[in-house]
DNA sequence: CTAAATGATGACAGCGCTGGTCAAAAAATT
DNA sequence: AATTTTTTGACCAGCGCTGTCATCATTTAG
């Protein structure tokens, strides 16, 4: 049932030493004694016991995800994603949900780090996004990859993956633009997380392209919640000229604006396109289903992951680490937008 | 920063030994002692490091939670909880999302236990009806507790938290009852969750009690899915004599139910009343927004791991085990409900 | 009021592994 | 063949905690 590192050198006729060797991926080991080793573990099925490496040993083989998102789907599909990776790393993943606002909060991740042991951690909005939060990892030396928002790798910052959101809104508001829509209007999501002002850079961006003026009454600020939707949206109809077509700053804003509209008899999307950002389950759920931009949130989270096994991983060949991926949402387009009539606005 | 075993021993004054018996909820400690002990580390702020402890004991303190359910609120409520009594036991989650259908399921499991040396393990729905997985926890002698659909605690049972789904399911129909509605329809979830056995059960018992009778054509089997409630209430509406009310058996059926009424041009809830169940966080942003039951997740959670605890941890007081907490999901009435009129049916 | 029984506490070894040091053995180089 | 370099092993300490057992304190019985 339980085998031990002694059984393998045993087993593979070398010293105990040489099987940690060979387990750590320590340099110095030739070829054949390295694969007789291997042969050993496979065929005793030799698993460490990780309690002992971690106990023994300066580094450890946890990571942690700390998060503070009240999108439950998203979170979903990145502790999957983390997971996938971790488990094919030999990795065990701790899961850190948290208030990002808290006062003691880098305290709280000081000491998560310090208590679990933490080989690096994986960070996204809000937590990816605070330069104290990042600047006391580094301070610790631990390592740690955020999933930020932006489009252009930056040559110095190379522990992220980037979302690019602002090629997605781009997109987003072309796809509005096409169908003929010129009154359109941006309802934002929190100001400290940067996906929102990448989102409403797109927006401004694919507006201009077009030659057309980015109307200020048309950008509403607001946060990343359905409530903030339904605000946004009612500020917006009472204006005396009224958007034709919304981007929401994602979709649970976009379902506010939705149910907003309900509220006022606004049909959707005859009178009143509106768009969201995220593909949440329920944005399928919507009547009508929203049009949105989709982001592989398990595969964002497992690249993540691997680059940040790169970093953990002992004797890592540095010049990789450099990488740092883009990921583009896609459109998607679903019912709640349609071609602009002389009836709307 | 890091706090051991050791630095509290002097704190309090005692030797190591002892903090570890207060640590273990061991017998044999004097009152003051303990309270001295329990002073420092408070004090001290300390938190045992799990991999020493697993090292040294035969038993380990990670405990993990094996989950296939699509619903995401529902499952970060479940992690929000369970993170909470082991934070407070010093205990490790592992998270294990996984596919409750997989012909290798029970492998998966048992090696999951071995591999990463499990405590115990939580199951929710499906897996905590799963006869074949209990078999196998029970023969690898794992503790778990199940969470599972229930209004009486059984005697030979005694690893559970019980959801009085029967009560509320009752209390729901009530609801709609008194509001005057007697074609009153159930759309069914999975029919391998004995929740959604238990909801119908509720449902036609309130009828019952009222002196209905329980139209077989008003019984709908389904899924627990958003398009299984869009399916359901298309045939309840293709019905000769509708319904005038709904109950889905949970909130994305209603929701689904909801959105296929929309489609009908059926309005809610003038022409229709629609209760879900759960009480997700889009049953408050759909519109109308859902009436619907709402349990406490994250709280059963925690109780289900002070339970699981209270096996794993030695010297355990085996008289309180055989608890079985109930809870029973309380009424939210929303606007997706209203008095029947002689306008509905 | 002392002896025995019971209860509370501490000393110490060791869980399985890593990290370090150093020396011996093996291979590669001259 | 002698030297250098590389690979391996022997050994030890120790990570932070628990299990065992011996010791000391306290209660109960005789």
């Amino acid at each position: 049932m339980k085998v031990t590192i002694n059984d393998v050198a045993k087993h593979a006729g070398v010293s105990i030493k040489t099987v940690s060797r060979v387990m750590n991926n320590e340099p110095s080991v030739r070829k054949d004694t390295f694969d007789k080793v291997m042969a050993a573990i496979n065929e005793l099925h030799y698993q460490p016991n990780s309690a002992a490496r971690n106990l023994a040993s300066t580094r450890s083989y946890s990571i942690g995800y700390i998060y503070d998102n009240p999108n439950a789907y998203y979170i979903i599909d990145m502790q999957k994603g983390l997971l996938d990776s971790c488990k094919k790393h030999g990795y065990e993943l701790l899961i850190h949900p948290t208030n990002a606002k808290s006062p003691g909060i880098v305290e709280e991740v000081k000491e998560l780090v310090s208590k679990s042991r933490l080989a690096g951690l994986i960070l996204t909005p809000p937590f990816s996004e605070m330069p104290h939060i990042a600047q006391a990892l580094e301070e610790m030396k631990v390592d740690f990859v955020r999933i930020i928002s932006g489009s252009t790798p930056s040559p110095g910052v190379h522990n992220c993956v980037l979302i690019d959101d602002f090629t997605a809104a781009f997109k987003i508001t072309n796809h509005l633009l096409e169908l003929g829509h010129t009154e359109i209007a941006f309802l934002c999501g929190d100001e400290e997380h940067s996906s929102s002002g990448e989102r409403l850079a797109g927006f401004k961006a694919a507006l201009t392209k077009r030659g057309l003026q980015v109307n200020p009454k048309f950008i509403v600020p607001g946060h990343y919640s359905f409530e903030s939707g339904v605000e946004g949206a009612k500020k917006l109809m009472a204006l005396p000229k009224r958007p034709s077509a919304i981007f929401a700053c994602n979709d649970e804003i976009a379902a506010g604006a939705l149910f907003s509209a309900r509220l006022m008899n606004i049909s959707i999307p005859e009178q009143l396109s509106i768009a969201g950002f995220e593909n949440s389950p329920f944005s399928r759920q919507t009547w009508p289903p929203l049009t949105t931009a989709d982001q592989p949130n398990s595969i964002i989270a497992s690249q993540a992951a691997e680059l940040l096994f790169k970093h953990t991983r002992p004797n890592a060949n540095k010049a990789q680490i450099n990488a740092q991926p883009v990921f583009i949402p896609e459109l998607l387009v679903r019912e709640s937008t349609c071609p602009a009539s002389s009836k709307q606005g």
